[in-house]
DNA sequence: GTCTATATGAAGATAGAC
DNA sequence: GTCTATCTTCATATAGAC
């Protein structure tokens, strides 16, 4: 507590090693099936330690949860001002960062762990929504009213367009990915150009060269 | 689910009873938090009748699943013959049993189990999605491809514009309902209308009217 | 096949020394 | 705060009678 931060080697800090045993046992093998004897073994200390920090399994489970999600939300921000590009282009950055962020390992279990331990949890829905899929959503929707804003797509509901241009990037692969059936990442760019070019037909006011392909 | 009532007060086939109360408890609760004792009673038998019937907790759930799996494969059949309808109705129609399908209770919790035990049953994940999504993306791209055939859409990659339909048709309607998140039964028929609009303009071969509204 | 009763073991949580 | 050792509960699975 008082010795918070240290300028080199960062601090061990029993607590973290224990959240992060955390972390890796209950993505690996799920709330059930993840023991509190097997996360005291793989952080290094014992179990009193762990009851010492974390009052109990559900408290850890939660607090595992609520770290991870709000890491997730730092990785949802957009990797980069995409205002300027023509809105081809901008659509086709934001899929390609949407598509890579949900696909990924980290986010799948996360959401599986969410999921599984709704009926127990389930404020956690709320708190995982908002750091991650409603984040994004809330992004490609601002700049969606600023694209509107900028003559680049004609009027529209935004809020409603931005959900369904991440849910046509989506198609099955996320449900498939959630099912363990990871997709061909050869799909991806066909996927993000199809999608790019369905809603560029559909809203832009100025058609730059030629729809997707 | 209450009444399975034979014509002669035959069977009530205790198997069955056992399965149906499984299916009951592991919804309401999951898989970690259901006991096999819990079964029995709900079943009104004898734990050993259980163990007679399913050697396993796992064996037990692994069958509860791929009947639920069953019934939701037989619910997703479309509900009428749309080839006959014009793109847009039948868009329509697709679209509406599809958001209902999804959206609805039973398909909400079996997708949340199956993924929330996916570490311990990785061969659910396949088999829920061949009998859910799986299955009504077969069944899209199979009306696309007729509707190419007859002229109505231009040349497309059928599976993948079936996918992304589905997908627009989601947007983050599904992932909201698998958190917890209800939306609000009003925003159905706008998503729907837009979905159909969208994929009207980039697809048909001939616009009738306009996009749907 | 079905029951009552029980063995077995695992896992959440704690006591008390240091 | 951290450890070793233990307590307690409870759920899976089985034994054996009918």
């Amino acid at each position: 507590m008082s010795e918070r931060d240290n300028t080199e080697a960062e601090t061990p800090a029993k607590s973290v090693l224990v959240l992060d045993a955390a972390r890796a046992l209950f993505i690996e093998h799920g709330f059930g099936a993840t023991s509190m004897d097997a996360i005291a073994a793989r952080a290094g200390v014992s179990k009193a330690t762990v009851y010492a920090h974390y009052a109990s399994k559900q408290a850890l489970f939660a607090a595992t949860t609520q770290r991870e999600c709000r890491r997730v939300h730092e990785r949802m921000a957009l990797p980069q001002d995409v205002t300027g590009l023509p809105l081809a282009q901008a659509l086709s950055t934001i899929g390609h960062a949407f598509l890579q962020a949900i696909l990924s390992a980290q986010n799948l279990t996360l959401l599986r762990m969410v999921a599984a331990e709704l009926p127990r949890f389930p404020e956690l829905g709320t708190i995982f929504y908002d750091s991650a899929p409603g984040r994004t959503l809330a992004s490609v929707r601002a700049y969606l009213e600023q694209a509107r804003a900028h003559g680049l797509i004609g009027d529209c509901d935004c809020a409603l367009v931005a959900a369904q241009f991440l849910g046509a990037l989506r198609g099955d692969l996320q449900i498939r990915a959630l099912l363990g059936i990871t997709p061909a990442v050869a799909d991806i760019d066909a996927v993000v150009d199809e999608a790019v070019a369905l809603f560029v037909t559909r809203y832009a006011v100025v058609t730059p060269a030629e729809g997707g392909r």
